[in-house]
DNA sequence: TGAAACACCGACCGACGATAGGTGTTTTTA
DNA sequence: TAAAAACACCTATCGTCGGTCGGTGTTTCA
C-alpha cells in the first residue's frame, strides 16, 4: 500500500496533445499571445483562452517555451527547435532501452527509414556522408 | 469544464519504470513466470507478487508480451524484442513532431549519433550502406 | 485432505494533461 | 476619467495511467 518514491528516474518529459500543438504552433510561428495561439487551434482543439494559458504554464515550467511580457501580456516563444526537441525525445527513449551497445538502436533506425519511405534511406545516407566529410575536415 | 475525448490519437504506448524492468527481464531470459521474474527483480525494485502479476497483465494488454498456461501458472514472454520495441517508440515520437517531410528528423538522428561516441556514425554509415545494398539486389 | 501457489478482482494513491471559472490588475477606449 | 476589455494568476475538477496491494476463489501437489 506504501507509495514508493514515485519514479522521477525514468521518465522523459512528457507531453500532451494540445502541448504539442502549441508548440507546433509556436515553430511556425515565433514570439504569439496566448491570444493568437488559441485562435490558431485548429477547430478540432478549439478550447478556453484558460486552457491555453495554463498549458502554457505547463510548457514554460518544463522549460520548453521562454514569455516575456510585452505590454502586460506575455509573448510566446519556442525555447527548443523542433530538431532539437526531437534529438531530446529521441535520446530519452534510447536511454531508456539501451544496453551498452548502440548497434540494435542504430539497426532500429536504419529499418525505420528503409520502412518510412523510398528515398528516406537515400537521405539518411546523404546526410551520413556529408556528416563523415566534415568531421574529416577536423 | 467538458471533457473532450481524452487525446486517444497522439498517444504512443507509455511504458512506466517496472513496466520496462520486466520487458527487460524477459529480454535477457524466455519463458518466465511472475514469480520468477519477481525475484529477478532488482532490490531497487522490489515489490509483492500482486505488483508484478498486475502489471504483466497490463503489459499483455498493451499486447507486448505474450502468456500460456503452464500448469496452472502463466509463463510470460516478450511479443517484441527489444529493437522492434525500440523502432515502435521511435516510430512514435518521430509522428508526434514529424510534419510532411523527414530531413528534420533524420538530420537530428545523425547529430545524435554523431554526437553519442566517437564511431557510433560510423557506424550508422556501415550500416545504411549494407542496406543499400541489399536494397539493390532486389 | 490440507497447504501452497496462483489468477483475478477491486481498491487506492500520486502524477499529469486537459479544461475552465473566478478574481484582480492593467490597458484601452468611449 | 470611468467603463470595458484583455490578461495573468489561482484554484478546482476530471480522466487516465502506472504502481501497489489485499482478499477471494481455484488449482495443484505433497
Amino acid at each position: 500500500m506504501q507509495t514508493k518514491p514515485p519514479s522521477p528516474s525514468n521518465t522523459l518529459p512528457r507531453l500532451g496533445e494540445l502541448e504539442l500543438t502549441l508548440l507546433k504552433a509556436l515553430w511556425e510561428t515565433q514570439d504569439q499571445s496566448a491570444h493568437a495561439l488559441r485562435h490558431g487551434l485548429p477547430a478540432s482543439h478549439a478550447c478556453s483562452l484558460s486552457t491555453v494559458q495554463t498549458t502554457l504554464e505547463r510548457l514554460h515550467r518544463k522549460a520548453l517555451v521562454l514569455r516575456e511580457k510585452q505590454g502586460h501580456a506575455y509573448v510566446y516563444r519556442a525555447r527548443l527547435g523542433r530538431s532539437e526537441l526531437l534529438g531530446k525525445l529521441l535520446g530519452g527513449v534510447i536511454r531508456q532501452l539501451h544496453t551498452g551497445n548502440l548497434a540494435p538502436i542504430l539497426s532500429s533506425f536504419v529499418d525505420f527509414a528503409d520502412r518510412f519511405d523510398d528515398d528516406t534511406l537515400d537521405q539518411l545516407d546523404e546526410l551520413v556522408q556529408r556528416r563523415l566529410e566534415r568531421r574529416g575536415d577536423k
